[in-house]
DNA sequence: GCATGATAAATGAC
DNA sequence: GTCATTTATCATGC
């Protein structure tokens, strides 16, 4: 049990899966609403981790990749970012 | 697959920064990441095994070794302590809870 | 074929 | 020294 246990941790670290349509949505939505600083602090990363159902590790990924895949294509995001922005601009107003 | 530029006797390469000598357009360039080969990272696995903490003699004798700087295995070593930390959160995390044992 | 999550070198704050 | 991060690379999903 202990060898299953063992190789199953070790699987589960190499395969990557996608987070599912809601996490990413709350990602996105905190990314594009603090895009002056998209730098979550340890307790907002864990509130976004409980909240998506995911690590914080993978938060603090998420966000890392994100930073710098934006940074480096801002244009290819630009369609992305509109989205959020008026998202957010609905749940202001209500 | 390792010709590791920079490293070992051919100081000339890395120039860290040119900080001096006017040079305005001073780019700072940042060392590019180079994956370590194989062996590379059997023989810091090695050590590793046996002191997690490297003395500076040990240190200079493996970058020598294996045609890196000191900077580079010192720096191998802390990212490496990193990663022993995380796989214990992570193992911990994994494994509590869970029914069995 | 790229998008995406995770990991490996490298830097800098402290 | 730790540790969050940047950046490139790896591995997988689709």
């Amino acid at each position: 049990a202990v060898m299953i246990l063992r190789s199953r941790f070790l699987d589960a670290r190499r395969k990557r899966r996608n987070f599912n349509k809601q996490a990413t949505e709350i990602l996105n939505e905190y990314f594009y609403s603090h895009l002056s600083n998209p730098y979550p602090s340890e307790e907002a990363k864990e509130e976004l981790a409980k909240k998506c159902g995911i690590t914080v590790s993978q938060v603090s990924n998420w966000f890392g990749n994100k930073r710098i895949r934006y940074k480096k294509n801002i244009g290819k995001f630009q369609e992305e970012a509109n989205i959020y922005a008026a998202k957010t601009a609905v749940t202001a107003t209500n | 697959e390792n010709t590791n530029p920079g490293s070992s006797a051919s100081s000339s390469s890395v120039t860290k920064e040119g900080s001096k000598s006017g040079n305005p357009s001073a780019p700072r360039t940042r060392k590019k990441r180079c994956p370590y080969s194989k062996f590379q990272i059997r023989e810091l696995e090695r050590e590793f095994f046996f002191n997690v903490y490297i003395n500076k003699e040990k240190r200079l004798q493996l970058s020598r070794m294996l045609n890196l700087t000191d900077r580079q295995v010192k720096i191998w070593f802390q990212n490496r302590r990193m990663k022993e930390k995380k796989l214990s959160r992570d193992r911990l995390q994994y494994f509590s809870g869970n029914p069995l044992l």
